[in-house]
RNA sequence: GCGCCUGUAGCUUAAUGGAUUGAGCACUUCGCUUCGGACGAAGGGGUUGGGGGUUCGAGUCCCUCCAGGCGCACCA
């Protein structure tokens, strides 16, 4: 039993006498402010206001209580009743000690992750990333790959099995505009396909992008031309495949290269073009229970269960969006069968996902019913204006990464880069720089994008971090005494000093680590351990700043203390997707 | 019009109904003969959009008003 849950159950107990029989959830929690204590309890507050009676008193008598108590209440230092009624609890030193360094674990730096979350066993899919090909990347997609693949990794930690699919509309209109966009492109710039093969994934991918632009301007102008398109493209007729299936690989050569330079693998990639006809035969099976037909169309009518109605098949007999995550559905359980699948999705699509939620739930409630989650991400917006892709006023993840790339080239050439693999590095520090500033905020807050100032390099960054974890690395590599502490090297680690407050300062902070963790991933929140990593940081440097480690007396423990910091900085961005350059 | 979401310092934001609303950027000072200065310390700047209510306690919950975002039938 850990030291909280043992805590709580003598909280619970000391509780008792007050009540008759009824009983009373004990809540600890770790307070926001240090000063407060390792652990605190409202408890008090309750039962004065339940009894009539004056919670400071309440609380005394339960603090003096717990005090009197050996056993349950082990490596509890002191407990403290203050103002309004809160009891605060801390920790001694020698249980931070045995928890945080000499449990091995940390010491020989591995992993210092919860290994029996709440989520054992639990089967998840984490659907994310889904662009679209034939259009560029812009940085709304990037958010969701970011965050989905953070969310896939602590949910992993946290002991769930985590398929990572990616759903990318291939097929529909937006493909027919791009074919339409680019034939005439290449007609007007006397370009042939032969010469835009030769181009590099950014140039094809911005060709295309031009193209759906282009083909969105001229849609009220060549309607029946572009929808007659789009029914050839569903009806795979062999007239456009081939410049269909060139395209389609286009994008996703360009796509492949920002999963790899972001660090997702994905287990499977789903395609609209392949569920497009078992989605529509599903619909079409449960016309009548789920769906209605209506002018030709097939709708589902939302408006019976608080929703708004959607179609699902088109007059022309093409299947949707809507349409086709019916067979998507399918697809991706028969993949892998979930018990919850996320779809990491911005704001925008919550009322879409409402209906094809409630579609589903309705067709094959067993598989669906209550499975499945959206977790709405806010949308990103230019500090002006809104995103289109259609009108091209997109900011590209190519441009995105080109700028802080430039920026962290500017330190390197300024000689601030240590390491002797300044690319690797400076690629290091460019992709962490923009997953934390993308991840240290709330999911479902919405981002005003300002160009100028957009990713930071400095305060609270990915390269803070970054930085202080290789500063860890310095200093051990400097220690003689670095590799003789180990597993259960106890004797060497004995402190014969009092701790100075910075060290015990992170020794609490170090304690933690996993609850963070598990509450991170709980609440599906990676900011919540960017919070913790951040603040674990700073903490480490002011220690830094003012305590010697190498050459001081107590090098043994500055020493393991500094690894455990270094360990849980590395673990913890590893959590977030992001690198740690021993050097940098 | 109907529905969902958001409003915290100049900007970007944090805060499981808890204690004096906490940071970063920007601004003003200060600290390297010291293990990595991409650092650290100090300072100014807030009626948490306004007004009611519930509660021992509200940025957080409820009502209302104001401001903004998003969605609402053949796009994805």
């Amino acid at each position: 039993m850990n030291i909280k849950t043992r805590l709580q159950t003598a909280i619970a107990l000391s509780v008792k006498e007050y009540l008759s029989g009824e009983t009373l959830i004990v809540s600890v929690e770790v307070p926001t402010q240090t000063d407060h204590g390792d652990y605190t309890t409202n408890i008090a507050m309750i039962l004065g206001k339940k009894l009539g009676r004056n919670p400071m008193e309440v609380a005394e008598e339960i603090a003096g209580e717990l005090r009197g108590k050996g056993e349950e209440l082990q490596g509890i230092e002191r407990v403290e009743v203050v103002k309004p009624g809160f009891i605060n609890f801390w920790l001694s030193n020698n249980v931070l000690l045995q928890n945080v360094i000499m449990n091995g674990k940390n010491i020989s730096r591995d992993p210092v992750l919860p290994q029996n979350g709440v989520l054992q066993d639990k089967r998840i899919m984490v659907e994310f990333a889904h662009p679209n090909t034939h259009k560029e990347m812009h940085i709304g997609h990037m958010r969701t790959l970011i965050t989905g693949e953070s969310i896939s990794r602590l949910l992993e930690v946290s002991g769930a099995t985590v398929f990572r699919a990616n759903y990318q509309g291939d097929i529909g209109p937006h493909v027919a505009r791009a074919l339409f966009g680019i034939t005439k492109l290449m007609q007007e710039r006397g370009l042939t396909l032969e010469t835009v093969k030769e181009w590099g994934h950014s140039e094809k991918a911005h060709f295309l992008g031009e193209g759906y632009v282009l083909g969105s301007k001229e849609y009220e102008a060549h309607k029946d031309e572009i929808d007659t398109l789009n029914t050839t493209l569903y009806a795979h007729d062999p007239e456009i495949m081939p410049l269909y299936e060139l395209t389609r690989m286009w994008s996703l050569d360009y796509y492949e290269e920002f999963y790899r330079r972001f660090g997702t693998t994905f287990d499977q990639l789903f395609f609209e073009s392949e569920v497009a006809d078992s989605g529509k035969k599903i619909v079409e099976e449960h016309v009548g229970r789920v769906f209605v037909k209506e002018n030709g169309a097939i709708i589902f009518p939302g408006e019976k269960y608080g929703l708004h109605t959607r179609v699902f098949i088109t007059q022309a007999g093409n299947p949707t969006y809507e349409g086709k995550e019916m067979g998507n559905a399918y697809a991706e359980y028969k993949a892998f069968p979930f018990d919850l699948k996320m779809h990491i999705v911005a704001s925008e699509q919550a009322g879409y996902f409402q209906v094809v939620f409630k579609a589903l739930d309705l067709i094959d409630s067993e598989k669906f019913e209550g499975k499945q989650y959206h977790l709405s991400m806010g949308m990103v917006t230019l500090t002006d204006r809104k995103m289109s892709s259609r009108t091209g006023d997109i900011l590209t993840v190519d441009w995105l990464i080109d700028q802080v790339r430039a920026k962290v080239m500017l330190l390197a050439k300024e000689g601030k880069i240590a390491s002797e693999k300044v690319d690797e590095t400076i690629e290091i520090i460019t992709i962490g720089a923009i997953k934390y500033s993308v991840l240290k905020g709330g999911t479902g807050q919405n981002v005003a994008f300002d160009i100028e100032k957009s990713v930071s390099l400095d305060g609270n960054s990915g390269p803070y971090l970054q930085y202080t974890y290789a500063r860890t690395q310095s200093v051990l590599r400097k220690s003689r005494v670095a590799n003789r502490v180990s597993k259960g090297d106890e004797k060497q680690l004995a402190i014969n000093h009092t701790l100075e407050a910075e060290e015990t300062q992170l020794l609490r902070r170090l304690f933690q680590c996993s609850e963070v963790i598990q509450s991170a991933a709980e609440k599906y929140a990676p900011n919540i351990l960017c919070n913790y990593l951040y603040v674990l940081a700073s903490e480490f440097n002011l220690f830094y700043q003012k305590h010697k480690v190498v050459g001081s007396e107590q090098e043994a423990f500055r020493v393991a203390l500094t690894q455990v910091v270094g360990a849980t900085l590395q673990q913890g961005l590893t959590l977030l997707g992001i690198k740690s350059p021993e050097k940098m």
